[in-house]
DNA sequence: TTAAATGCAAATCTTTTGCACTGGC
DNA sequence: GCCAGTGCAAAAGATTTGCATTTAA
């Protein structure tokens, strides 16, 4: 058993989670094991988009569970904190985006996947006014997708 | 029992209920006492931005009382035939626009409110290309808003 | 040690649904 | 009169909260 066996190596398990301490520390939180997991399923893998409780249930599957009530909570301070970025796309269900750089998605209506558009290709006419005593927090943008009509004959 | 008692006039319920009936069967829809109410409200002062409970409140208030369910059945109804526009705006709320054309929107998070910016204010720099077999069925643009930092001295 | 985090279950909140009753047409 | 529409209450989800227990620092 010497050599990785690819689909579980242990540098694939420890290494992560010591960056994701690093990172859960360069935010202030605390590093329990179950922030410590989900981070690690968050910013594992690049960028992904999930719902509460898809993350609880990849944690499950992966052996590092957390209730439910634990991935929102650790899902909402994760937000809070910048680590993470909530969407509101329609459906009710909130899906957790782990990149929080400026960029706009694709909701593909059929599906329900989520996925990122580069804000290189989606870009505003112009600096948005405000209006007094306000400043912009951020801007959502959503281009919702579905089906082709006409594309299965 | 002759004559109108005033508060109860009937001129009152059916010059915009009028409106409201031709409105309804324009898009096929029966004229039902609680969607002639309902559309009333909605359609009877502009622009608006409800959610179902709010307009279910409304509605009681004017004397035109619907049940929540039957609000939530008529608006998802009018969103369905393209009467109102649903919003998916973070929150858990749904909020449902009678401007249905095609406009983003200002999301107050102080205050919750929603208001809307033409489409001249904000526009996407070109064409968004959908990915193979799509097609865009919309795209929702929330600029949202927070007080600004400072200005409370 | 000790305050903070977790787990669980119950509470909350929004929205949908099933079914008997009502009311347009 | 018929059938769609409504009301109500209950169900279905999603998310939050309270509290006893665990745990990281």
């Amino acid at each position: 058993m010497y050599g990785l066996k690819g689909n579980e190596s242990s540098r694939n398990a420890s290494s992560p989670s010591f960056q994701s301490r690093a990172l859960l520390e360069r935010y202030g939180l605390r590093a329990t094991r179950q922030r410590l997991g989900l981070a690690k399923l968050l910013f594992g893998k690049g960028d992904r988009h999930l719902t509460a409780d898809a993350l609880a249930s990849e944690a499950h599957a992966a052996r590092m569970p957390a209730s439910l009530a634990t991935v929102y909570n650790v899902l909402n301070l994760f937000a809070q904190v910048g680590l993470v970025r909530s969407l509101a796309i329609e459906g009710g269900k909130t899906v957790f985006d782990t990149n929080t750089s400026d960029h706009s998605h694709f909701f593909f209506e059929d599906t329900g996947a989520v996925c990122d558009i580069g804000p290189e290709c989606i870009k505003l006419s112009e600096g948005i006014q405000p209006p007094e005593g306000y400043e912009i927090a951020k801007i959502d943008i959503v281009v919702r997708l579905r089906p082709k009509a006409g594309s299965r004959p």
